[in-house]
DNA sequence: TGGGGGTATATTGTCGACAATTAAAAGCGT
DNA sequence: ACGCTTTTAATTGTCGACAATATACCCCCA
C-alpha cells in the first residue's frame, strides 16, 4: 500500500503539517508562521522551512519571497483546473493500465470491486470516500507509470481530499459511481485502453459536476 | 516569457545547479554531495539543501534519507513514461486552449507559426529547439490553468530538456514537425477542443517515435 | 586467505544565532 | 487631522556548528 514510511523527524513533521491542512486544523488561507510551527510542532525552523518546501510542491501551500506561506485557498475554478488536471492524468492511467497491469492484477482489483458491492447493497454505504480512493489507487498503480504515479500520490490527490474534507463531500453517487467503476474494470480486463481511459474520463466528469453544485457559494 | 526572477541567493543557486544538470555539466547519475556544492557555488549547506529539494520536486535528482540525492539517470523507459505523461497533460492544454485561450491569443500564435515557416522554409532551419519549445509554451499558457502550467513548466519540461541535450536531439522532423503544429492551431482557431488534444497527442506520440529510435542503446 | 566485527571517517540531518528584508509604529511638519 | 519620513519590531533568509547515521577501512580470527 505504498508505506510512506518516515525515517526523518523532517518526514514526520511533514506529514504532520500535510494532516493538519488536508483536515482543516489550519485553515486555508491562513499564513504560517515559520517560528510560531516551530514552537508548535517542537522542531527547529530548518525543519518546518523543509517541510513548507515540500508542502509547496504538493501544492497545497503558496510560497512567497520574504513575504512567507499561505495554505491555499479553495476556490470554484481551483476545484475544476485541479479535476481538468485529474482527468487527464488519471484518463491516461487507465489507458496504460489495460495495457500494463498483469493478470494478476486485474483479478485484484475485480475481487476489491466485489467487496464494494457487497457494500452498495448493505445497509450503510460507507463506500464512498474510502473506497473510491482505494479504486483509483490501483488503478493509478496499474498504469506502472513512475510519474504519473508520483504526480497524481504528490501533487494531486492531497489537495483533492482537502477539497473533500473541508466542503463535506459524501453525499449521494455511491450507487452510481460503483457501476462506473464496474465498467472501468470491464474495460481494463478486456484490455481496452481506449474504452478504459473514456469511462475514466468521464467518470471524473461526472464525479466534478456533482462536487461543483455543493460550492456555489464559492467564488 | 514568464521572467523566472529569482530574488535570493537560494533561487539563484537553485536555478545554477538546474541548468548544470539538465546541460550535462553535473552528469547524469552522479551523487551530489551536499559540502562539495556549497563550495562549488559559494553558497551554504541548507542553500544546498533547499536547491536539492527543488531539484527533487522537478524529477531531476532522487533523494533518499540519511544517504544523498543522485541526478536521475536517463533510460529508454524513462523516457517514454515522461512522454505519455506529456501526451496526457499537452493534450488536456491544447483542448483547453481551443476554448480559452482569447482571440488576441490566438492570433499572436498564429503569427508565431508564420515566422517559423519561413524558418523552416529558410536555408538553415534553426527552427526545432527554440522554435518548438516557444509553440508548447504558448498552447500552454493558453490553456489558463494554473496547476497544468505549472506541472509543465517545472516538474516535466526541464527533465525534457535533459533527454534532448544530452542525448543530442537535433534532427530531421523540422517541417514534418511544423506541419503538425499548424493543424494544431487551425483547431484551436476553430474552437475545437476534441480535434486540437487529438492532434496534439499524436504530435507528441510521433515526437517520441522518432526519439526512441536515437537510444535504442539506453537499455 | 577470506569473512565478521568493530572502529574511524565521511556525509547527511538538525539546531540556534545572525543578517537582510518587510511590515508596523512612531514622529514630524504642514 | 492628514500624509510623509524615519525608526522600530517582526519575519524570513542565510550561515556555521553539532548530532546522528551510513560508509569505508582496519584488525582480528578461523
Amino acid at each position: 500500500m505504498l508505506a510512506e514510511n518516515a525515517v526523518t523527524t523532517s518526514d514526520k513533521t511533514f506529514l504532520a503539517l500535510r494532516g493538519d491542512i488536508v483536515d482543516g486544523a489550519i485553515s486555508a488561507g491562513s499564513k504560517l508562521n515559520e517560528s510560531e510551527l516551530s514552537a508548535k510542532y517542537q522542531v527547529s525552523r530548518a525543519i518546518i522551512r523543509e517541510s513548507i518546501n515540500r508542502l509547496e510542491a504538493a501544492n497545497l501551500v503558496e510560497r512567497k519571497a520574504n513575504i512567507g506561506a499561505k495554505v491555499v485557498t479553495l476556490t470554484h475554478q481551483g476545484l475544476i483546473q485541479l479535476y481538468q488536471v485529474r482527468e487527464s492524468l488519471e484518463g491516461m492511467a487507465a489507458r496504460l493500465a489495460a495495457t500494463n497491469m498483469s493478470d494478476n492484477e486485474i483479478t485484484r482489483l475485480n475481487q476489491l470491486l466485489n467487496t464494494h458491492a457487497e457494500d452498495v447493497m448493505g445497509p450503510q454505504s460507507y463506500y464512498q470516500e474510502a473506497g473510491d480512493v482505494d479504486f483509483h489507487y490501483r488503478i493509478v498503480l496499474g498504469s506502472h507509470n513512475q510519474h504519473l504515479i508520483s504526480m497524481l500520490m504528490h501533487n494531486i490527490y492531497h489537495l483533492v481530499r482537502m477539497y473533500r474534507v473541508q466542503l463535506g463531500m459524501a453525499g449521494p453517487r455511491v450507487t452510481t459511481a460503483f457501476y462506473e467503476h464496474q465498467h472501468i474494470v470491464q474495460a481494463i480486463s478486456n484490455r481496452d485502453p481506449e474504452l478504459a481511459e473514456m469511462l475514466m474520463r468521464r467518470h471524473i466528469t461526472y464525479s466534478m459536476k456533482n462536487i461543483e453544485n455543493k460550492l456555489r457559494n464559492l467564488q
